[in-house]
RNA sequence: GCGCCCGUAGCUCAAGGGAUAGAGCGACGGCCUCCGGAGCCGUAGGUUGCAGGUUCGAAUCCUGUCGGGCGCACCA
């Protein structure tokens, strides 16, 4: 049990003594008012109708009966209360942080709910953009965090390889084999202009040569289709696997037609929830909230995106997830209402499916915005990102704006001013803690066992381990509010604090008391920080 | 017209109803014989778009309003 998980069940079972209220205390940083503080109190009274100092000092007296002499309670008005540890305290911390080591901060929190978290699943027409990488690095730091707070994830990617889209595609590419084997050619309305179009195209030619014009069309545009899905897959795979975003599954959105369409909408329709107009098949999605009905079926007998949805989250439930969780682009938005009413419709509780929009991402160059499309080719691809800032940079840039806000993206910034990237900030801290590492073992310095060590801290080092202390609370935070960000901005202060402290103070040649008392809060914010990092997708790099 | 999101420092953005609204960049001024200066410290910069409401307390929640973005297909 984590320092305040602890804490925080002996301010509930404090509580319990004054009613049956059940409530989880939140903690922040007490500043000038002490290590710890909490909000707790005023959260009770509200809900109570009580005073909240009444409460305050209720639980304080209880506190004081329980907790040994090293904690220090302090009630300060309107309701606040303030903790201060003794030494003592602030080790047993340290203590924690070294015996879970890369656990620390990691909770069983989830109980292994089977979570199947879908992400960036970028239309395979063209290259991974900056809209898609955003859905990517939000998708794969939230798996990363459900999963450090003990959800059993499963990060999958939705592959669209059905619908007219791909037909444009796939006319596409045959337009450009064409005209590479010098042959007359078409090119399709609505076509795919993009370089990338003829690459395939030329990959297609090189291995088939001329040969595919003898084919009947169908067969030929098949060819074409397998082909060049198989390449953008491919792409799309090593494009994310650059960025260390890895998927447990690729799944096709042909597979669904293996008996899942019809066994979705034969569900709808035994509960009688479908029915027939204009020639078309709909789903009475306003009977659960949607602002009118959807077609699931169009008069050409075709399914719609939809009805692929329906299909899609059955199948996810058939195959055993409890929590499905999507993470959309903001042009998506208008869909959520009815994929959550049709999850309902199919009999399940629609809590359990998490729509995430995020929202757009928008590229400035020379100060003027640059159209992104993916019909003209002119748009800046994830590679090409990528090369030009860094792995890092990039995810660090495409989280660091919260997730309702539309991010704006200055490539002049990017390319110009890598080194302003906040990124850098938070690498350096871990770097520098891992130097002082270094330095002091080269000294011949060594950290006794932590039980013998008998600390000294100062002010600087208590709040540094007060936040290590918090950081645990961080990331349930991050992963139940789906707030990525939020750990990004802990891990800044934490980094900010270490900086300052470095500045200020020796930790190396100090006092023999005060030296192994820092090197060993060296030690545990290297842990902490590296943890963090790792959650966030970051690199934590040992020079720089 | 309807729906979703956003209006916070010159710019880009934080701040889960908490104590004096914070960072980075930009501007100005300081700090390396010493564990890594990709760092630190300081100055300037705010009526949190506007108006009401809810309560011990509102940038945060509610209502209205004004701006901006996105979406409103039998496309995906």
């Amino acid at each position: 049990m984590y320092f305040l998980e602890n804490l925080g069940a002996e301010l509930r079972s404090a509580l319990s003594q004054y009613s049956t209220l059940e409530l989880e205390p939140l903690w922040e940083q007490g500043g000038k008012f002490g290590d710890f503080s909490t909000n707790f109190a005023f959260q009770a009274a509200r809900q109570l109708k009580k005073n909240p100092m009444e409460i305050a000092s209720f639980l304080r007296e209880r506190l004081l009966d329980r907790l040994s002499q090293k904690i220090t309670v302090e009630v300060a008005p309107p309701g606040f209360l303030n903790f201060i540890l003794q030494d003592e305290g602030m080790l047993q911390i340290l203590r924690e942080v070294f015996q879970k080591e890369e656990k620390y901060g990691y909770w069983d929190y989830g109980k292994g709910i089977r979570t199947n978290i879908e992400f960036c699943s970028a239309n395979p027409t063209g290259p991974i953009h900056l809209g898609n990488a955003r859905g990517a690095c939000l998708g794969h730091v939230l798996s990363n965090l459900w999963d450090a707070v003990g959800y059993d994830v499963t990060r999958e990617y939705y592959f669209d390889d059905v619908g007219t889209q791909v037909d444009a595609f796939v006319l596409s590419i045959e337009a450009r084999y064409r005209e590479h084997l010098g042959q007359p050619f078409q090119f399709p309305e609505n076509g795919y202009y993009g370089e990338y179009v003829r690459k395939i195209a030329e990959e297609i030619a090189s291995k088939y040569g001329s040969q595919l014009l003898e084919l009947k069309e169908q067969e030929r545009l098949k060819v074409f289709r397998e082909e060049g899905l198989t390449i953008m897959r491919a792409q799309h795979q090593r494009t994310l696997s650059n960025l260390g975003i890895e998927f447990d599954v690729w799944f096709p959105q042909s597979s669904l037609k293996e008996g899942w369409l019809d066994r979705a909408l034969s569900v709808l329709k035994e509960r009688g929830y479908l029915y027939e107009k204009d020639g078309a098949i709909w789903f009475a999605s306003s009977r659960f909230g949607d602002d009118k009905d959807r077609v699931v079926i169009r008069s050409n007998g075709e399914p719609t995106y939809f009805a692929w949805d329906i299909a899609y989250n059955l199948n996810k439930v058939s195959r055993g997830f409890q929590i499905i969780i999507d993470i959309w682009g903001p042009d998506h938005h208008g869909y959520v209402p009815r994929n959550k009413a049709a999850f309902e419709a199919l009999g399940y509780d629609s809590k359990n499916l998490i729509l995430i929009i995020y929202q757009i991402v928008k590229l400035f160059e020379g100060g003027e915005e640059v159209s992104m499309s993916k019909r003209t080719g002119e748009f800046l691809t994830l590679d090409e990102l990528v090369e030009t800032v860094g792995k890092d940079a990039t995810i660090f840039f495409l989280l660091n704006t919260g997730i309702d806000s539309n991010l704006d993206f200055n490539l002049d910034l990017a390319r110009e001013r890598t080194m302003d990237n906040p990124v850098y900030y938070l690498q350096y801290a871990y770097t520098r803690a891992l130097s002082i590492e270094r330095e002091a073992q080269a000294r011949g310095k060594k950290l006794p066992e932590i039980e013998n060590i008998s600390p000294t801290f100062g002010e600087p080092e208590r709040k540094l381990i007060a936040l290590l202390a918090l950081m645990p609370q961080e990331i349930l935070k991050a992963a139940v509010t789906m707030t990525p960000l939020r750990l990004a901005n802990f891990a800044k202060d934490l980094a900010g604090e270490f900086h300052a402290f470095y500045h200020d103070h020796r930790v190396l040649g100090a006092e023999e008391k005060v030296e192994i008392s820092r090197l060993a809060l060296v030690k545990a914010i290297r842990v902490v920080l590296s943890n963090i990092l790792k959650i966030l997708g970051l690199s934590a790099p040992e020079k720089m």
